[in-house]
DNA sequence: CATGCTCTCATCTATATGTTTGACAACATC
DNA sequence: GATGTTGTCAAACATATAGATGAGAGCATG
């Protein structure tokens, strides 16, 4: 949890200094994920993000440029997390509990991309990679009446609706969507969602 | 489109008059759905809700009690709307795609339940009625491995996807969320989908 | 120990935004 | 047609918020 100075001109930290802007920066871009993820752009106040980093507001504008700059660079964090999911020597089921697991441990990440879908705010229009897809589908990962690219965004959908809708886990099952219980109810459930798939 | 007042001790309207409160509070719901749907709670403007129904933004605070108040009247004729779609005596597969109709016609319902969704509010916490789930799966509607729960909330994540998430379309699908292709596409796979949940 | 750069903070400022105020016009009633 | 009420609008107001400013402390270097 300790900060590691990258630049090398830098003597090694003696564990605590007063002065450490790595340390600052890393504080800092908690907090946002927190605060953003849990009101949105428009809804995260830069005090409050400092108020969690337990740092001067000042420092987002001296880091990160302000608010948008500091959002703009957990976009980029996201991105770079989001692609290295694509392994194709898992099985798809796998795949997806793993996706699954990703978010349960931590829905922030994926409560900001469905912030920024909503907003309008778009990552990159690059076209998605569905040979992968396409090739499961062949070797029998997925039937064939079904349209790899709807599949993707079903699931998409299946493993991000417990962390943007946490009340609709309340209303309809009764329980908490922290809870092991539903983590674990729902990773079953999504497994055979995607084995009846399969047949 | 045009007012029908309902106070029975006003006059008849002749069809174009300078005050009309029904007509004012009409445009300014119309408008404000157009608004908090598109930019949430926080990211919604007054101003521009005025703007667009063409009327003074005192308005709002004149009928409606201010920014909440129109924001809570817009969610309390959600709930009415949404109560009506439990047809029992219609298959499952015809509930989903109607409820999708529903939502490609009007996104600005599902986009406003999702922001809600993410930012916390909550309607209701009046548990869920699966009673009728159970009873279409002991029907054979539904294959009997899988929790009705968790059927549900994947197909009110499957059918709020394309309206909340518009560019995961463009990025997988290629083609445009509004499109009529996009839309007989994913009302056949969203058919599929629940065929296979039910074999 | 002196110096210069980097980092941090408290305060100030400009602006945007929701709400309030007050004037006035339309409408119903008599 | 006079009058009181309701609906509408423009302008003023209070406040919250992001960003700017400048001072000063920590830290490395010599």
């Amino acid at each position: 949890m300790q900060g590691t100075p990258k630049r090398p001109r830098r003597a090694p930290t003696p564990e605590e200094r007063k002065l450490d802007p790595e340390r600052s920066r890393r504080l800092l871009l908690e907090a946002a994920r927190d605060e953003f993820s849990e009101k949105g752009f428009a809804g995260a106040r830069v005090q409050d993000i400092a108020d969690r980093a337990g740092v001067n507001k000042q420092l987002i504008a001296y880091h990160f440029g302000g608010k948008e700059g500091i959002y703009q660079e957990l976009g980029r964090e996201w991105l770079k997390r989001e692609a290295t999911f694509n392994d194709p020597s898992v099985p798809f089921e796998e795949l997806v509990v793993r996706y699954l697991r990703e978010v349960f441990d931590d829905p922030r990440g994926i409560r900001l991309a469905v912030w920024r879908a909503l907003t309008g705010e778009v990552a990159e229009e690059q076209p998605e990679d569905l040979s992968d897809m396409r090739r499961r589908q062949a070797a029998g990962e997925l039937a064939d009446d079904l349209d790899p690219a709807a599949v993707l965004l079903m699931c998409y959908a299946a493993v991000s609706v417990p962390a943007t809708m946490p009340h609709a886990v309340r209303q309809i099952f009764g329980i908490e969507p922290d809870s092991p219980e539903f983590r674990e109810r729902w990773e079953e459930q999504l497994r055979r969602l995607v084995r009846h798939l399969a047949a």
